[in-house]
DNA sequence: TTGAAAGCGATACCAT
DNA sequence: ATGGTATCGCTTTCAA
């Protein structure tokens, strides 16, 4: 391993000069300056960012801990954040926890461990107060809180979208599906669609899930289906029950969007290569993951002016899953 | 920040004593230790990772380098990486490199700065030189190479699976898609197909695909159908393609499996949720992602008797886009 | 403009 | 069994 050391030596100066050279600030000599950059080039030299981070007490990684990125809405959010935070020379820690308290300390520990500067967080553990012991910059994604600034797109809008839309394309008996309840997102879109049914003249019923994962949303759509014969539409928790709630609808023999429609949310890439193409509510995950990392980096450098939190907004994505017109 | 100075202290000891406790080895009293583990829990102290990596130079970090974690076959890998380094105590950077040579060497860089213990990579530059530098273990993921142990999933046999399952089912005019030339185990799938379609009965053409995006898989369907009308079976690049050339079947009036067969392949979780449900030759994506990092962790260690390679078995899924029996 | 040296928070060698 | 201290590779005062 080369070290500053090596260069300094190869350079004939001393590694403050290099030091300063590789930081750019303090006073170098042009030709010092140049003698350096040759040396670190012949040796391909690059600095070890451990000792670095040791001194300073900082690193260049930020943390980032999702639920599970194998949910198909969560890659979008991590591609943002990275993204963005790499165009800054930062690097991404990664940890999935599965929502399950004990991985989400242990990943916060370690995290700090590492120095990080900085911490994303996609998990429903915040208001336990895990995050408070550290001093650490938090930005929470896809989630609210009180304590920390949060980058969120607008679910009471979004249910209040899918809700409206139904309603004026004829649905009379909705089936509206409440996604795990510690999931805070989930609840505002189900409260928003609610809210505007209860304004509308259509009837409709609720039914809850426990689980946003990939494996039970064949259940819930078997479940539905028997529960609620009448419905002839739905408001799905996400995308991947609304298409587990399509197929199903299908096998069934019931016409789409005719005989029923769904409204899915996400609008994971996976919508529009569905059969026939899933009609949803928007979240922008890409852009959510870069603003959450814009907002922390703002942060991290103590900018002024810092937004408290970001509500991105929502959109209704029409495909062949609602009716046209 | 509290520190092993701080520990030290409020227990009446050295430094050298809290580290003897916090590592677990050389001599140390009874008594001692449970003055330290007292002060430990007291403090609440965690040991500086930093510190530890700068001493030591190796970190507990390992890198993982992912072509797009967006696509749905690499949230999978990724996962049983994390799952099998997590239980050994290690933690992971994550890259996108977009196949891009220049990321792909940043990200190197960085996890080497970083001092990570090793690195795993399912990117498609390894042949050009760019690992070698680097005195780290390596192990490719789902990528080949002569130089450095790798974990895969039988590319050809997956191929010839999916051909003689096909011609078995009565398929005539079969049209096999090759993927993007610069993915090995994709071109591995293709002959597998094509030296089984050979010896058998059936005719078949062959389409050449440049990319595994999802925005382009669209483009692929519609190019198939309007090049080859013929086609009554397609062996599809992955499942994301296979969805999309099913759905653009459909939208064509043709019915499946009886006008068309399709054979996808990873098996990626959207399968099942398709309609009609995907048959699919199945790469075991978790395992694969658990193999590499146990066998880079073997590496780590320096064990006796490490596989070279590992080769993971394909397994066909048949679903309901073949006919049956 | 440059260099010497202290210090970041650990580990491990050498004494005692 | 315990403590003192050099060391890891870098940054940043302080002096010259």
């Amino acid at each position: 391993m080369v070290t500053i050391k090596d260069v300094a030596k190869e350079a004939g100066v001393s590694v403050a000069t290099v030091s300063r050279v590789l930081n750019e600030n303090g006073y170098v000599g042009v030709d010092t300056k140049k003698k350096v950059l040759q040396a670190i080039a012949k040796l391909n030299y690059s600095p070890n960012e451990v000792a670095r981070s040791l001194y300073k007490r900082r690193s260049r990684l930020i943390g980032l801990l999702l639920p599970d990125i194998t949910n198909p809405f969560f890659p979008q959010l991590a591609r943002g954040v990275e993204d963005e935070v790499s165009e800054a020379g930062f690097r991404l820690l990664l940890g999935n926890s599965d929502e399950n308290v004990q991985k989400e300390l242990d990943y916060i520990q370690t995290f700090a461990q590492n120095n990080v500067v900085g911490m994303i967080s996609a998990t429903s553990h915040v208001d336990y107060g895990i995050y408070d012991a550290l001093n650490l910059p938090l930005v929470l994604l896809d989630r609210i809180s009180d304590e920390y600034p949060a980058v969120y797109a607008d679910g009471e809008e979004g249910g209040r979208l899918a809700a409206e839309t139904l309603v004026e394309k004829g649905a009379k008996q909705i089936t509206v599906m409440k996604g795990p309840s510690h999931i805070k997102p989930a609840q505002d879109r189900y409260r928003g669609a609610v809210e505007a049914l209860n304004r509308s003249e259509a009837s409709y019923t609720v039914m809850s899930t426990t689980s946003f994962s990939f494996e039970d949303a064949k259940g819930w759509a078997e479940e539905l289906f028997a529960k609620y014969p009448e419905t002839d539409a739905v408001i799905a928790s996400n995308d991947m029950v609304a298409i587990a709630i399509l197929h199903e609808a299908l096998q069934l023999g019931k016409r789409i969007p005719e005989d029923l429609q769904i409204i899915g949310y996400d609008d994971i890439p996976q919508c529009s290569l569905s059969y026939p193409t899933l009609s949803t509510v928007r979240q922008p995950a890409y852009e959510m993951g870069r603003q959450a990392a814009r907002l922390l980096m703002k942060t991290i450098n103590k900018e002024q002016e810092i937004e408290k939190s970001i509500q991105l907004p929502v959109q209704l994505i029409e495909r062949n899953t609602t009716r046209k017109g």
